[in-house]
DNA sequence: CTGAAAGCGCTAACAG
DNA sequence: CTGTTAGCGCTTTCAG
């Protein structure tokens, strides 16, 4: 507000046009406590006529709800978060609330500083999409009582609002695929091994492994970090293999995508020579040649679940945290053959 | 702040701390006027200690600067607008402001009240990354002098900061690109009509066309409306054709995949039995097979050039608007191939 | 049911 | 150079 704008018609212009006092026009506006409902609709009259619109600022300042939710995340560039910020915003919309979305950059350093600014900034909540938060995130987080959800991630502490997947499932799912497709020799690019998302794959996959006598062979493991251009590497050396594996679990789709960069430029094709199959479904599975078989995480739904969980704290400050898993899926694309 | 959340510490107690009035502490922060060097640093000290950090939304209620900017964009959904997020984002946190993320959903019903909520809110100026806008919008931004810049669009009145990039020198080039290779059956799978860029582009592959002689054929045009879903219609059309264009220029890459797409359905092969062009360079565009030829436009580049433009009028209220246009590049990949 | 009054944390003149 | 004093627009007791 530097130069001469046009001044904003607040909640007082609005009282002196309906001839209330403004702390009335408060009341209305905020849907709160009785008020006779001749004023009521007097006010909400004038507001419309002025062309009112709320100062967040101001009443968050004054200590009511701003009607912002903050959303952290590392940075924004593939289409896994980009799912799950299109699930939050589908549901923000809904309840009218607008997004301030903060990106980490993974400066941990200053990590602890940014939760603190946000949190006393003008959020109502805080959305969490960042993996591997450090523990003081969250314990600053629960110490201010301040709301929070975590998405996909756990909190090794069962103290907090989370929404992930069945990862475990999801992978059990994606192995037993290609098991019964007659695949034994099976690759697996793992993921971060901090995560418990990919320690959760990395048991599943195992445990289809067992339940069909495929003994877990740890030099089919290589380690991709949930990144393509360390899956690319990690196919390269996993192709070297001899005999060389018939089908690649990536851990996620990004990495998948990786894998598929690299049996091209080892001049192989998919899925005749060898099959591949990811995690995630981001929408540039759906879109490769050949199309990526995948297990589906629900990446929007969490997105939208997530703010749910986390407009219940806002509301309802002392209800218990709770967890909510959803289901994954096995889509079954192109990127999978059957071998004899 | 609705339980008993910890006070926060203000300006207010890093004066007590450091024994100053709270004005010099506000001055020390905000780097203005003259302060001691010998309090100045007493003050920092005080403040670090305390873990100070600013409340934002007082500062800006208070007229100053809240160091966050507002982001529009329609949805949050493709590549395009991700990119230009991304250098957004990089530009942003290097001044070290936020970001608050608004997303119309088409909702052209409530925009004007939707702009008149953001800028009388805490934001420190807006960019615009939707297509169409209002002139309303414009309108009242301009009216009341708040800081704004127009990404990939003109505003018919040259009056706004805009950052775009050369769309018919893009066009120009990609159908040159495709002459020069032998093609000269080539259809055009055209963008928003409405939109600027979408008719330079037009105007750029017909330049190239009268450049080589190549009449312009009309019926070699079809709708796609920047989307896959519509290009897939469009392309199917065209290649029902007959003689069959041997090339196609999506004007922009998302309809480039929804016209790879539909040469798949029809059982052909890029870039053997047709080529392929796009625009724009989006990151699907390097993982598809084949690779998508396209013409890129630097859309991180735009992303952190608007966010420049946007903090030049911030600090300089009163400067005249500028347009800054980037070049776009040729990216010869592996979906356009030489014809006899 | 509704007015009056006290801040929320901070910036910006205005005096020293 | 630094302290004092008003508000910014709104929520919230506290009295009517």
């Amino acid at each position: 507000m530097d130069t001469q704008r046009p001044k904003n018609i607040t909640i007082f212009d609005v009282a002196q046009a309906s001839g209330v006092s403004y702390s009335t026009v408060s009341r209305v506006l905020n849907g709160f406590t009785f008020v006779k409902e001749s004023t009521r609709l007097k006010v909400l009259e004038a507001a419309e006529e002025l062309g009112y619109v709320a100062n967040m600022q101001a009443r968050s300042l004054a200590g009511g709800k701003s009607k912002v939710i903050g959303l952290l995340v590392p940075q924004l560039d593939n289409g896994y978060i980009n799912e799950i910020c299109r699930g939050i915003d589908q549901a923000l919309v809904k309840v009218g609330y607008d997004l301030m979305l903060y990106t980490t950059h993974h400066e941990k350093d200053k990590e602890a500083k940014y939760v603190k600014a946000i949190t006393n900034g003008l959020t109502d909540g805080l959305l969490l999409l960042v993996p591997l938060v450090p523990a003081a995130y969250i314990a600053m987080l629960r110490e201010q009582n301040y709301p929070y959800v975590l998405i996909d991630q756990g909190d090794n502490a069962g103290e907090s609002y989370i929404v992930d997947s069945t990862n475990w499932q999801g992978a059990y799912d994606a192995t037993k695929h290609l098991l019964e497709l007659g695949h034994s020799r099976i690759a697996f690019v793992s993921g971060i091994p901090e995560l418990s998302s990919s320690r959760d794959r990395l048991e599943g996959f195992k445990a289809a492994l067992q339940e069909y006598d495929v003994p877990f062979d740890s030099s089919l493991i290589a380690e991709g970090f949930f990144e393509a251009e360390l899956a690319i590497e990690a196919t390269t050396y996993l192709l070297s293999l001899n005999p060389r594996p018939s089908a690649i679990f990536a851990s996620n789709d990004l990495s998948a995508l990786g894998a598929m960069e690299a049996v091209r430029q080892a001049k192989l094709r998919i899925p005749e020579d060898i099959s591949i199959i990811g995690f995630d479904d981001i929408p540039q599975a759906s879109i490769t040649y050949p199309k990526l078989t995948t297990i589906r995480q629900p990446l929007e739904q969490m997105g939208r679940v997530a703010v749910k969980l986390l407009l219940e704290q806002i509301e309802k400050p002392d209800l218990k945290p709770r967890r909510v898993t959803l289901a994954t899926q096995l889509v079954v694309r192109d990127s999978v053959k059957q071998i004899a």
